[in-house]
DNA sequence: CCCGCGCTATGACAGCGGTCATAGTAGCTC
DNA sequence: GAGCTACTATGACCGCTGTCATAGCGCGGG
């Protein structure tokens, strides 16, 4: 939503993340991200030498910082920090989005693996350090929360695996079904890994 | 595997779905599915009047009844059925193929899902069938269990999420531990939902 | 024999998408 | 003001892809 004022190469990594959400990655044209950041097309090659490729990785690169971010803010927010209470912050992020906006949007990072880690190699990399980032904030917190490292990391591949799927059910079914079932079932798990502390 | 003798129309659904798999539904030309299949060009027209809309869907409902017979396979294949071994068999299947074949495909109908759920309606709907088709099977196979009806329902919406979530995870990575770790941490979760029989 | 029908063969077409080439503008420094 | 640099503007090209049109085969039945 913090859409507009910043720069217009900004804009177009934005704007591509946000259209390969929608479309893919090959759904996705150069021209279209350009109009749809209000920027000039010209400058997509000023700013992107490297041509699509560059401007998919950087896009895919800004949702792992973006999901990191999120993350933090997460749990920043969260009255007392449970696992479970993380979780569902992050699956209610997507019921909202699909509540509000209808179920046009999936993550950009699957897309970008879908699309692209066959054909691309850099992309693929650009998804792996994505999915590394996020997985690192969530497992950081869930560190912080009292579960054993080594264990906290495995459970926030876990829970990122079970979002992601799940998002890919609810866009085929038009419904967050999908999203409150892992919540639900995800939720004890996750707060069972808590050990207590001292 | 069983590839060849078959008639011309279904090898090129099989062949379709092989490719999508692989490169996306953007990223697999028709022609391209005629020279897999081994099968004429001019019979796409022939037999895909719908043109490249009617040869994805076909290819993702064959992906879905494909996922049932196989859920039917593990199950019976199984020396003691329990939710946990099923899954594990699940997801088996994946770190088998990619550690013989390398990380080149993915699940077809999560590709469909992501290059058409906004673009075409009735991919979108094909896509949440085969969902419905694998659900359903795995759905029944908790039941026969001992799992209640309507949890064995949502039980298996997760397993298969965060199957596909770490299928996605483990194409970007390159590395299967992503596989690993849901195998490992749900198991737990899906034998605690067995309720002992009288 | 020949008709019809299922299937195959190919060439053409139109659209699109990424990329390049070339040229133009704005603003700053010297 | 000249000149340099950052950015913008646009038109053209080329390869690719889905689709269509048209024509050719093979074969079983009348």
């Amino acid at each position: 939503m913090p859409a507009s004022e910043r720069g217009p190469r900004e804009r177009m990594v934005f704007s591509a993340a946000q259209l390969i959400r929608r479309e893919g990655v090959a759904g996705t044209g150069m021209r279209e991200v350009a109009a749809h950041a209000a920027a000039p097309r010209g400058s997509l090659q000023h700013y992107f030498p490297g041509g699509k490729e560059q401007l998919v990785n950087e896009a895919v690169a800004w949702a792992g910082r973006y999901a990191r971010g999120r993350v933090a803010r997460f749990v920043a927010a969260l009255p007392e920090p449970t696992p479970s209470g993380l979780f569902a912050r992050m699956v209610a992020q997507w019921t909202d989005e699909y509540a509000a906006e209808g179920f046009a949007g999936g993550c950009p990072v699957a897309a970008a693996t879908v699309d692209c880690s066959q054909s691309s190699a850099a992309t693929r990399e650009a998804a792996s350090a994505a999915f590394a980032d996020w997985t690192g904030a969530v497992a950081e917190a869930l560190a912080e929360m009292g579960v054993p490292a080594e264990r906290a990391r495995t459970l926030a591949t876990v829970m990122i695996s079970a979002l992601e799927g799940a998002l890919l059910i609810a866009r085929a079914e038009r419904d967050v079904r999908a999203l409150e079932a892992v919540t639900q079932e995800l939720g004890p798990l996750l707060d069972a890994a808590v050990v207590e502390r001292a």
